[in-house]
DNA sequence: TCAAAAACGTAGAACGGTATACGTAGAACA
DNA sequence: TGTTCTACGTATACCGTTCTACGTTTTTGA
């Protein structure tokens, strides 16, 4: 075992042989490779000659047992959920220019196996966290904060000191979608939750949707389900919704995968969408747009939310102590899913 | 900068300190940690017991600066393509009982970024590489095989010999896609392929088709598009098969998301889905089982190949050489999207 | 009963970077 | 002309582990 990891580590260029092929101490190319203070043009330029020639990478465990990896961890819930592509592209982009470089991880929507990633991420020293629907509590979010600069996406805690976070204003989302929804004509219109451990931007939505049923005046029609994200719960939860006494004339789910799932069950019962039933989704991801879904949903800009959350959490491996908490407005897409 | 880092880094714990706990030396505390030789019973839960008083955690980066870190990297080509989730799902259940954990990247399907995604890990430390849908050139994988013990999921080369391969047997799956709808009565079929770096798994599905397209008597109407994965080509090349002169009464497309964007692109030109035109998608993800894609697709199994690339990367790391392929049957899963 | 072997534990040199403390030369200033 | 800065480099301790080499105790075998 030993053998196999010895016989691949050679040949690894490290830090005292560029310096020895630059004629410079292991010091001078190390404030090279960080670009930091006391280097002259003609030795910087001398020190990166040599590098390239030699093909020179800087290991990343030695850095961090010092100074940073110039890596950040990014936590997402699920794989099957393609908002969180969208995500990912703006971070990407985000970092394009920098010496950073991201490593993901999954929580699979558990507390208990998020604390794990992080953890692991933490061991790692990655530089910095950005977290995706975190279920955790505050006090785990500042634990985490106090030994990394943390950022999250999806997570709502505007009275968090120790970390940033980056949202769309879910209450108005839902908000819109309700508002959308009784404009076309909708009344009895429920709304599908995740079941689970309490997550605030589900908090926030379910908010968002009951202020819009009062608002309409339809406060009596007020119907949350909830279901995990494993399909079969999502189908038997939809089944219920749609065959039980009080049957909806409009859905609102919390996310487009399980809104396209509504469509499929309902589709499945014999009803038609959009004239028998309603059907609302969040994120506005790709499969919205298809044909066979055409679903209306609301855009939450994925990419942005990256974007900014990058940004955010850069600007804290550099130093900024002061919480950022930035949100976007949330914009309907509508599509014929509700086109009464 | 410095100031932040370094404030946050302390109240780690480390080996010394557990060892004082314990009253024994670092070296025995490692020795703990490693399952080595040479430690009794009594030592064993000893130090144990202070571990957990203490909460400690070795950190990565300076396990690695002479051994393992005890880290996976895995190289997504997409977070959309629902697939890799089901790979996910494998790799997780076999690193369930072990200390590895995973840390995934994405190549946005370019070498170019593949490359830079890889290099990133070898200098993370990553012990073990496992590369999905890899558009490299065996002499590169070569080359990252020298450095790392690697494995490929999505990539044929039967007669690699420096890394693993874990395929489904995509030539067969082509072949069973063409049958069944030669079977269901269709005759001028199509395939839309991947445009972009050649991949192999795309290379075999093609032949695939063809074979079975010449099997069939149907030569004279192989007919092989392709798109990137961007929407608007995909989009594009739809339409142009769907309205050029030699229109197909069925497409083949290469992966399920795909082949979903087709329906719609058939639906919005007024096409009905099966009877003017079937389609087939391939990988068999969740997506094909909602009623209104109800899409007939290749099912290979993601989770047993991310379950066998797992335990192949983690026997390499044990020091095995000799190279092992996996090769798993593909399935056909017939739905109404052939059922003319 | 004694030598040899096995089991257990320790000391301390790596690993490849970072960053502090310091030396030295040339420029700027009085 | 000396003094004080500033810019540029260097030497080297240090980060938290692993692992080899070695010493000591216990067990085994004849």
């Amino acid at each position: 075992m030993a053998q196999a990891g010895e016989g691949r580590r050679n040949g690894r260029v490290t830090i005292r042989e560029v310096a020895d092929d630059a004629g410079v101490s292991v010091a001078a190319v190390s404030k090279v490779l960080r670009d930091a203070y006391g280097v002259s043009d003609a030795l910087r330029a001398k020190v990166r000659a040599s590098m390239d020639r030699l093909g020179y990478r800087p290991l990343a465990s030695a850095r961090g047992m010092r100074g940073q990896t110039y890596t950040l961890g990014l936590v997402l819930p699920d794989l099957r959920n393609p908002f969180f592509a969208d995500i990912m592209t703006g971070v990407n982009n985000a970092l394009e220019r920098t010496q950073y470089q991201v490593m993901m991880g999954i929580s699979a929507s558990t507390a208990k196996l998020e604390t794990g990633v992080v953890d692991s991420m933490i061991d790692r020293q990655m530089d910095g966290i950005i977290l995706i629907g975190s279920t955790e509590s505050r006090e785990s979010l500042n634990t985490i904060a106090e030994k990394k600069p943390l950022v999250t996406i999806g997570h709502h805690d505007p009275s968090a000191e120790a970390f940033d976070t980056v949202n769309n204003n879910d209450q108005q989302g839902a908000l819109l979608a309700v508002r959308h929804l009784v404009a076309a004509g909708y009344s009895k219109i429920a709304m599908l939750s995740l079941q689970g451990e309490p997550s605030s931007i589900l908090a926030e939505r379910e908010q968002g949707y009951r202020h819009g049923m009062v608002e309409a005046g339809l406060g009596g029609a007020i119907n949350i389900a909830s279901a995990t994200q494993v399909m079969r719960d999502v189908q038997f939860a939809a089944k219920r919704l749609l065959q039980g006494p009080r049957r909806p004339d409009a859905i609102f789910c919390w996310t487009d995968f399980i809104a396209l799932e509504v469509i499929s069950v309902a589709t499945e019962l014999g009803l038609r969408v959009p004239e028998d039933v309603g059907i609302v989704g969040y994120d506005n991801t790709m499969f919205c747009d298809f044909a066979q879904n055409s679903l209306t949903s609301i855009d939450q800009s994925g990419e942005l939310l990256g974007l900014q959350a990058a940004r955010l959490v850069i600007e804290r491996i550099n130093g900024r102590t002061a919480v950022e908490h930035f949100v976007v407005p949330p914009r309907l897409v509508a599509r014929r899913s509700t086109s009464r």
